[in-house]
DNA sequence: ACGTGATGAG
DNA sequence: CTCATCACGT
């Protein structure tokens, strides 16, 4: 029996408008850490792997793990029977062959009822190694959209070079080239140094703020949910060394050294965190705060610190060049609408990762890159 | 070596979109004085003559004069890739077969730079003479727009008659007929009194005025050939004159000349050099503030006058009416992006010149009348 | 989120 | 050739 309670449907429209077109049929892999799906791209290039957290969840219940085959059209279809402020509740009962939406409106006086029906789909869920990367960009998800709108125009694939000039993205076409070079932003070094870090964070907390859809608020403060004083606290215990690193740049991150040792070490370490205390407890990850999903994304920025407008930050082993389709990367940067920051992870010869974080968890994409020189 | 640099990509934007249906390929012309270009509609039915003045860039430089063929779908493509406040700058080698384009954002962290591929086009530019109109109406871009818009939707054709009465736009179609009949405004009359005239202004340079497409206004005031000393100077002073009259009857309208001032001073740093002296220098003309640019379109109007809302004013020698092709009128409008104002001039038995001035240049339009009465 | 334009299907 | 659906841009 599964049974989740989502505070806003709009969440998960937009999940669903970001893989729609990729994908037509697909699982969503429930269990007690949550739902999430993997899937093939309808021709086989690009893969999706969606992830969303049990703790995301105002409610949620799921006594074993089940495979709910959906049709993406169909899911969509039922979703936009949701207003984007209703709450949610997916249920599925062990043995049924429909899923259940319920959209409640907050004022709780229309209450509408869904059942989508299932279908038996070939799990073909692969595993994914978990890469090191050589070079990682994180940047504004609209900055990005933008870029690979710009130069489909252009041509068909996009080079994506990364190196201590900047990130650079250049296609090539019959009428025109082009070329698009953005240089890290020294703000965004501070901002997103633990971008991405905090996701596994083991929260010593039940799940009672469930409905705290974004806790992150004054995050900007401490980039990432610096909540409570509490759970801060706690926080930085646990993560210990990268933490205490923040605290000490509290101030104003005066360091960009850090930075990569950071990284590296949080690669391993969020492992490690999560494993340690998560063992014990069944929660095991917070929502984190990172990207900040559209809805809300105006927030006040501070003075100097640049919150959402953006700025890009690369970390960065080696220099790296790997040539894409344009055509999925722009079809993968639907996901703005659930999260403003996107981060493209790639090395030599490997699928190029460009993962969207959003509160309730997270989407990635992997594009095998074009071989020979276009 | 061609090298411009100009504040807002936003102009070459607009532009692009203005003719970009109507022709296919066209030579910028290049030269010490501008860009400009010329070319038929792909039907031969209508000229568009594009002007844009090397003054109105930030930076111009043009070693010989070179002609750019481009093909237009592609170089929008191209310009779609530069936000609207990016400074662009265009750049062309003398034996290059490519045209660059490099787009600055603000903030200087993002360079993107495209390379549009050149053609030869044959450059079929034939001298307009220099009509004397009977009959010119200065009136709101907006206006034109909606009306020629309004009344494609009712047959193929308008008829356009000049009279003391005023400017009436007529059509017939199958299912209604339609007309509309716009009135001099009193206030338009001060207001457009100088209108494109100080666009020619005579310097004392060497190669004198030559290019100057509309020597025909002196009929109003002196104001042109004056101009011995600094070109804004003089042109102050023909405001002066003008503004005179409005002051006259409204405080109101001062303020819409401190606008226009201003609207100057913003086009380019380089004016205000020009004021104290340029007759020294080589700028022979002054990017001038007639048609607001539709950037800066916003502006408060004062009460009763009204600033750029327009108002339409006449002048005629005598009574006029001709029909067109709406669909070609229809197409013309697309360039109030680029002025608030448009000049629609006419003879009996001669092409229609519909002409929009805008701070760094001017696009002219020409189509033929129809013969038989439609 | 809405409106407009483009593309594919009947 | 018309209608409907989908996608993109504002």
């Amino acid at each position: 029996m599964l049974e989740a309670r989502l505070r806003e449907a709009a969440l998960l429209k937009r999940l669903l408008d970001s893989i729609k077109e990729l994908v037509t049929d697909a699982n969503f892999e429930c269990n007690e850490e949550g739902i999430s799906l993997q899937a093939m791209d309808n021709s086989h290039v690009a893969l999706v792997s969606v992830k969303l957290d049990a703790l995301g969840f105002q409610r949620y219940r799921c006594d074993r793990p089940i495979p709910l085959g959906v049709n993406l059209a169909s899911l969509t279809k039922v979703l936009k029977c949701a207003k984007d402020d209703d709450i949610c509740v997916v249920k599925c009962s062990d043995d049924a062959d429909v899923l259940n939406l319920t959209y409640e409106a907050r004022s709780s006086d229309r209450i509408a009822e869904y059942d989508l029906k299932l279908m038996d789909i070939d799990s073909d869920t692969l595993g994914i190694p978990d890469t090191e990367y050589d070079a990682r960009v994180t940047m504004p998800a609209s900055e990005f959209t933008r870029i690979v709108r710009d130069l489909s125009q252009l041509g068909e694939s996009v080079r994506i070079e990364v190196s201590k000039e900047g990130v650079r993205f250049a296609s090539d076409g019959e009428a025109a080239n082009g070329n698009v070079l953005l240089k890290q932003t020294e703000s965004a070094r501070e901002k997103y140094k633990d971008y991405g870090k905090d996701q596994e964070e083991p929260e010593p907390k039940e799940e009672g703020d469930d409905d705290d859809d974004e806790p992150k608020e004054e995050d900007d403060e401490d980039r990432e949910e610096g909540s409570s004083k509490g759970k801060k606290k706690v926080k930085k215990e646990k993560v210990g060394g990268k933490v205490k690193k923040e605290a000490a740049d509290d101030v104003d991150m005066d360091d960009a050294d850090e930075d990569e040792d950071k990284e590296k070490s949080d690669d391993g370490e969020e492992e490690k965190d999560s494993d340690d205390e998560d063992s014990s407890s069944k929660k095991r990850k917070r929502p984190t705060t990172n990207g900040k999903p559209a809805k809300k994304a105006k927030k006040g920025e501070q003075g100097g610190a640049p919150a959402d407008d953006g700025g890009v930050f690369i970390e960065m082993n080696q220099h790296v060049a790997l040539t894409f389709s344009l055509k999925y990367l722009v079809n993968f940067s639907k996901s703005q609408t659930l999260s403003n920051t996107v981060q493209l992870m790639m090395s030599s010869d490997v699928p190029l990762l460009c993962s969207y974080k959003f509160g309730q968890g997270e989407i990635k994409y992997y594009l095998a890159p074009k071989i020979g020189e276009e």
